[in-house]
DNA sequence: CTGTTAGCGCGTTCAT
DNA sequence: ATGAACGCGCTAACAG
């Protein structure tokens, strides 16, 4: 691997001209300069980003702690992230964390050990509090898809209440009364606040809010949604319409639906919450939320950047909102 | 940051034991290293990398070049790649490269100026010959989904061929005589390999192949399929069953047929291939061919570790294989 | 505008 | 078994 020395050497300069010149940055001679970047091409030089880092003390990379890149949510969100480093010209490090607070915390601590100073976390499995000691050390830590309160400032989120609100509201507003929840049975505060969203429009609307009418997924995917569904439906409970956690469990209650006979959305209405690729692969297309995750990890990415050299709080508050997506899964209720 | 140096100091040793206790090499008294480690506990300390790459000129980085990891087929792939960084204790810098040589050229110098030696590249854009060039200036290069003769035991890829035969053969097995297929209009090899392997089921069986009976979509994505079925289902020619060249397509195709009220498989049958999760989203769930990526990821990454510091090449052959996955999307055909 | 000097944090000899 | 010294490739003062 060919060092600045050998650049050096061979354009008859010193080292430091050479990384002024390789930096853009400093003056040099134009005509130094041009014979510089000439031997600099000829030779095929490029810095060693070890060296800079060690020297300069920061690594211009982003670290991006998530639970699992292969998860298309997930993988969109590294995508975001990564479109902010191409303009800060950093890089990403993708630390997949999956399952246990130990796990996330290893996972900062890789990013740790390369020194990138910014870094964009998607934390399942930590506390509030060991999250907020974590912001402490680490100044270019932003944490996304959760509030904090102590800590909203760090928080790229997402308004999950009105969201669930918006999807109640268009299930309302096509005249069913009788509608459904499919939710999670962990305790996650996502699925909590929705719910409460959910509950705030059957309020506004003056409709009854019915327990019976929630059914819960092991698993917040396809299975879950089948689940749950089912449950629901063994019940015996009548329903016309189910706004569901997310896309994966409503494709699931979709998929439920029809093997029993049960069509969307003739016989019954169903809204998704995410709007993932898989969300239009489903027949009926599902109506759903759209959730901006790649604007949002873009957005992060970029707050971690400039918090991690700055250190500047600006104590604004980084909150998304979701937006309906009118598809298939939905129609009028006719009784 | 704390250093190696604080906790030498701390620690009142040197730091070279401090060196050896991190790395666990090299001769250390019992007591001594105890002693150490505690300090190191207590202090928090976590070596730099970017110092141990610098002085030891290597990385233990793995570099994986995909066009993107939001889509579902890469992010598996980079999930495959990240396993086997857990085994050798290496990390792994996603570098997306999407749409030019160039592109994928630069992805390959950033992971370069990261000195990480061993990289996985699936590369789309790239001619052979740049391909070869590469490879012999980097010993520990690795490509993934791709064949290139000269390079073939750097290369890591399906018997493309072999799967179209599977699902050609599956399909006339089903009485299927009449079989149309869902190609890409770009240059690629892959659906020039997968045609091939469909033609050469045909022969076997002794069925005729009719090039009318080929439909092309422009993207190889949901539209493509829609637009390669409609232009086959508006020349009027006949068939039975569809065998796509991958799993969107094939739900593209299966939304186009159910718009036009064409039943799959009662009317239809299609086949897709890849086995993404979205092939379960779909009613009916798509019958597919697997294609191991994870697997694959997963061994190529570990190959191109051992290439980068052994150099040696087993002259070995990387081939996987697609295997038939049944599901739904597939019936007998009842004249 | 350009070169010299002095480290950055760490691993690796080589003594002891 | 342990420490001193050196240098990895580079940037950041400081001279000139």
């Amino acid at each position: 691997m060919i060092t600045i020395k050998d650049v050096a050497r061979v354009a008859g300069v010193s080292t430091s001209t050479v990384s002024r010149v390789v930096r853009k940055q400093g003056k040099v001679g134009k005509t130094c300069r041009a014979k510089v970047q000439k031997v600099i091409d000829e030779l095929g030089y490029r810095p060693n980003i070890n060296a800079q880092a060690l020297v300069s003390k920061k690594s211009n990379s982003l670290g991006v702690v998530i639970p699992k890149v292969s998860m298309p949510f997930f993988g969109t969100l590294a995508c975001g992230a990564e479109e902010a480093t191409i303009e800060n010209n950093f890089r990403v490090l993708i630390s997949n964390a999956h399952g246990s607070e130990q796990a996330e915390l290893d996972a900062i601590d890789s990013l740790l050990q390369h020194r990138c100073g910014a870094i964009v976390f998607h934390s399942m499995h930590c506390s509030d509090d060991t999250l907020c000691e974590l912001a402490e050390k680490i100044p270019g830590l932003v944490f996304i898809n959760r509030l904090i309160p102590k800590m909203a400032h760090r928080c790229v989120w997402l308004d999950n209440n009105m969201g669930a609100q918006e999807a109640a509201k268009h299930l309302i507003s096509n005249d069913h009364k009788n509608i459904a929840v499919i939710s999670r049975k962990d305790v996650n505060p996502d699925a909590q606040i929705r719910l409460d969203g959910f509950r705030t429009a059957l309020n506004n609307a003056g409709l009854p809010f019915d327990n019976e009418l929630i059914g819960f997924g092991t698993t917040a995917d396809m299975d879950g949604g089948k689940e749950a569904v089912s449950e629901l439906l063994d019940s015996g409970k009548k329903f016309t319409a189910i706004l569901s956690y997310n896309d994966n469990m409503a494709i699931g209650v979709v998929h439920e639906l029809d093997s029993r006979g049960i069509r969307v959305p003739e016989d019954i209405s169903v809204i998704g919450f995410d709007d993932l690729l898989i969300s239009v692969a489903c027949i009926p297309e599902l109506t759903t939320m759209h959730y901006p995750v790649r604007e949002m990890a873009h957005y992060a990415a970029n707050l971690a950047i400039e918090l991690a050299d700055n250190e500047s709080s600006s104590g604004k508050t980084h909150l998304f909102m979701p937006h309906f997506i009118e598809r298939d899964s939905v129609n009028r209720y006719s009784a």
